[in-house]
DNA sequence: TTACTTTTAGTACCTAGTCATAAAATCGGA
DNA sequence: TCCGATTTTATGACTAGGTACTAAAAGTAA
């Protein structure tokens, strides 16, 4: 059956949100109208045209890229870095982080946050966590930004690094960690569990 | 002056690569050679025409995007469950959950799979992480299933649900965590049927 | 000059559209 | 059921950024 035109522009919206490369004359066939119909939606809703779309998505990606290679995996976005010493990375907690019900952010983002700034701030080809004492000192919710600040402050005797990250909401502090890092390039050479290299 | 073949069709490919949203039109002038050239040198380095180079860029970071979203959800099955008491999930590490370099897994989805199970093995209507300490045994890889155990172990003075995790690659324990839990109804055991907190 | 390579020009055709106009089909209400 | 409004479809002219092909002009080396 054809759907009512609102019911077609709501799909069609949908449709291209989820697959931004495809064409009018699929979308026609898609929902049995002819392609003059689709590009009058189109226009109504104002959707841009297949090229300008694809256009959109690579110009994005092309921007992210030149963004620098190990600062693309980090959670959060690095404002400061000092290698091996200190970092600085913000964090806004949207909606997709939080618990459905009471809007607090799910503990694993905000761990994610300070871990992935552990690693960063190690000056290191290989950087892992090995061990981590955490402490989540207040619930924090959607439409809250979250800075995390991390410090590098000593190693242990097996040589790991050890970074402090402690996580702020405006002056509050809402997240403290320590991690245990290890490294590839430590001096001291220990019988440490079996390593993974490739 | 004009360069020699040889030199513009080195120098085209450097200026498509660095950025492939320039024309023909645009390469004719940059070159001063008409436009035919042009598409005789993209011709002859087997270089596509600009939209369908556009169109690799964004099929690329659409895929990206694609397993990129799922990641902030996947935190792996809940096989079995018994409401405060015990409970166990598995989480597939694949190539999205891991440094690209090493293929190792990021620590934040050990965690983020130990802590969700933590959270969902407290039957109440909110829990919350409030402590953790978490030891990454061994890494994972990707292709790898880890088999996440949670056992709730007991209560701190103040109140709180102690859970140990410990994670599983076939028989080998690759991640050990202690979380304490705060929960909204603590002395409370009622028989609430109610859904998995997401 | 001859022979060859390189460059330029021009044509027809393509896709996936744009914009504008007009006709046909469908729908809701009295 | 007819009327007017909305919605859909058709048509034509035009666009960018090409492909594919043919042909001629310009440059170069012997």
């Amino acid at each position: 059956m054809r759907k009512s035109k609102r019911e077609r522009q709501r799909l069609l919206q949908e449709t291209i949100r989820e697959n931004p490369f495809v064409t009018d004359e699929e979308l026609a066939e898609k929902f049995s109208v002819s392609v003059q119909t689709i590009r009058l939606d189109r226009l109504e809703l104002s959707i841009p045209e297949l090229r300008e779309r694809i256009k959109h998505v690579a110009r994005q990606s092309f921007a992210d890229k030149v963004r620098a290679l190990p600062l693309e995996e980090v959670i959060g976005d690095i404002i400061d870095i000092e290698p091996d010493a200190s970092a600085i990375s913000i964090f806004d907690v949207k909606e997709e982080h939080v618990f459905r019900r009471t809007r607090i952010a799910r503990g694993h983002h905000l761990f994610a946050q300070a871990n992935s700034l552990a690693v960063a701030v190690i000056h290191d080809e290989l950087a892992l966590t090995a061990k981590a004492t955490i402490r989540f000192v207040r619930q924090v919710k959607a439409g809250e930004r979250v800075v995390a600040k991390a410090k590098v402050t000593g190693k242990t005797k097996s040589g790991r690094t050890v970074v402090d990250v402690n996580s702020y909401v405006g002056q509050e502090l809402v997240f403290s960690g320590t991690f245990e890092m290890y490294r590839s390039n430590m001096e001291k050479k220990d019988g440490d569990s079996n390593e993974y290299r490739d």
